[in-house]
DNA sequence: CCGTCGATACGAAACGTTTCGTTCATTGAG
DNA sequence: CTCAATGAACGAAACGTTTCGTATCGACGG
């Protein structure tokens, strides 16, 4: 920089207007850039950072697993396409982003990464339900975040929602007025946040049709293919009350489903109904296609980058963001 | 920091010293550490970064599409799992990483990230035979990179490679010697990198069966399910000569294949055998399930990751880094 | 008892920016 | 012609670290 300031016969504090678009001459800034050319003069981003305080870039936060970083499993789909609406936002705003999974047994890497002014905000998607007491530190020092689905109480301000519970409960209210009389219910794993949202709304669906005599039928499982074709064995080894629809919380679960009674020579859907949760490309190439939910994944990451930089910009208000999900419906029920 | 020196009564040299595991009297590390505790003091990257000229982060960039940043179409197993990998071998060196996907039109983009020292080094990956001029700048600035099956020449330093030319040969090979004899290909995109390699792989693999009087027949498309399906639909109406082997250069394609004869009443693999690539989980999910070729994604993210530090660290060597490919027999093929 | 050496701790200088307050020149109104 | 106001450029301080060279102290061998 000093030797851009030499070289077009200004101050360094010239050539720091010239960056960042402050009043400068006409002719004086042709001469800086020129100048910057001519020495092929690149920022330095720590200087930067140093001195403004900010890092021009926001992270993306799994908080993840129990037990082990198990992002991997079954659904690149999502997480890809969430990263790549926040991504999509980050550009416009020519901001950094960074991505990054945590186990529960060091949340407080997060806070280190926020307090280290890494980054100038987080986005924070939570898996499991556990201890989020760190995000009362975050607010203490007033960092900016937003959280996806958010499992404990954070304002407005930071939170976006996919209305999950809805959808299974239209989703279930489909399966039954399409007239079937037994519907089970394949979950993800127990403490998982969307796999309880989802299971919530099947079971408001189940109640509020009590009168036709519907039971209830749960199984938690994980969200995989094997967890989904295990699941349905279970289901059909129990023998006597065979269900007639079987509903799951996942397109993975799903898809295994089908193969298990497909292998077992039961028909989808003349026997047996499935749906599926996502609209991944998994369940796109099972044949019947799944019907199943379509979750709005990359504009989600999109209204969570987009949130974010309200914060950041201090423009932000306390209008919740939420996402109604739409059915989509094809052959498998 | 000061803050810190002052309530341990140190100067803040030795507070640096303490966090960076220097030689401190344990006594007076002791000391330190309780006045970072109880101060909250974490590190302020920046200040860290400008000193050290390091900034402990890494980037992942794609090259993308010649016109569009079309990343999202349909990859994520690919591309989550390359980056879940990259991040698995930065979680152990405790860097930071961020992810980027560029059009071709900006690719100086990328040396701009370098060179403000946003990262201490950049893994690359080439989608497209684009013009890759900008990688001689990072050369002459030293800058530590690697690339993913790299399109141009570049030292054995910076590269790694995953065999697709040759995992295609056999692929085509093994059609052969099932009996096949009219095998037709799909590729992708004309200029894509890894549809070029697969499509090397089959060529060289019909050459070498000529004398069995076997033909190319090459039909370009993307790498989608909607192009496999439109591939399979051109390749049937061409009528006279169906082919009785239709190979892949990518699961998707393949899925569309699989969907078209199903839907043309054309038994798989019974008429035609269909093969695919990258063993994705939509090719899990297709019935009858795809035979393919895996792709050892997480692996090939955790070798960039790996290489690109071992060049951080200054000990890099120039063995290049090579992938065998094996091929997954399953029902299709 | 003295000189040397190792182990600790320190002071101060740098790293590359942005920004505040100030100076200087130019313009326009009175 | 003078004075105020506006615009353009500058100087210097500050951001939070790391690191180099130096100083202090105790121990140890001669």
């Amino acid at each position: 920089m000093k030797d851009v300031a030499r070289m077009a016969n200004v101050s360094i504090a010239t050539v720091s207007l010239v960056i960042n678009d402050g009043r400068v001459r006409d002719t004086t800034r042709a001469r800086v850039e020129d100048a910057i050319r001519k020495l092929r003069y690149i920022p330095q981003n720590h200087g930067r950072g140093l001195r403004s305080g900010r890092s021009h870039a926001i992270g993306l936060y799994v908080m993840n697993s129990p037990d082990v970083d198990d992002l991997s499993t079954e659904a690149s789909d999502f997480w890809f396409q969430l990263i790549r609406g926040v991504q999509a936002v980050c550009q416009q705003n020519e901001y950094y982003f960074s991505f990054e999974s945590l186990t529960w047994r060091e949340p407080e890497r997060l806070v280190r990464r926020a307090l280290s002014r890494l980054n100038d905000g987080a986005i924070i998607v939570p898996q499991y339900h556990r201890h989020y007491s760190f995000l009362s530190e975050l607010e203490s020092f007033k960092y900016p975040y937003v959280m996806y689905n958010p499992c404990v109480p954070v304002g407005a301000t930071h939170s976006v929602f996919a209305m999950d519970k809805q959808a299974q409960r239209e989703m279930t209210a489909y399966l039954i007025a399409k007239g079937r009389s037994s519907i089970a219910f394949v979950a993800g794993p127990p403490e998982h946040v969307d796999a309880q949202n989802r299971y919530r709304g099947y079971r408001e669906a189940i109640a509020a049709a009590r009168g036709e005599a519907l039971q209830e039928q749960v199984f938690w499982s994980d969200f995989t293919m094997r967890g989904g074709y295990e699941a349905a064995e279970t289901i059909l080894d129990r023998g006597a009350c065979a269900p007639d629809a079987i509903a799951c919380a996942n397109d993975y679960l799903a898809v295994g489903v089908v193969h298990a009674l497909r292998d077992r020579g039961v028909r989808v859907p003349d026997d047996v109904a499935v749906t599926g949760f996502g609209d991944h490309d998994v369940g796109r190439s099972v044949i019947p296609r799944l019907t199943t939910v379509a979750l709005p994944t990359w504009e989600i990451g999109a209204a969570l980058g987009s949130k974010l930089f309200a914060q950041i910009r201090g423009v932000s208000r306390p209008e919740p963001t939420r996402f109604k999900l739409t059915l989509q419906i094809h052959a498998s029920a």
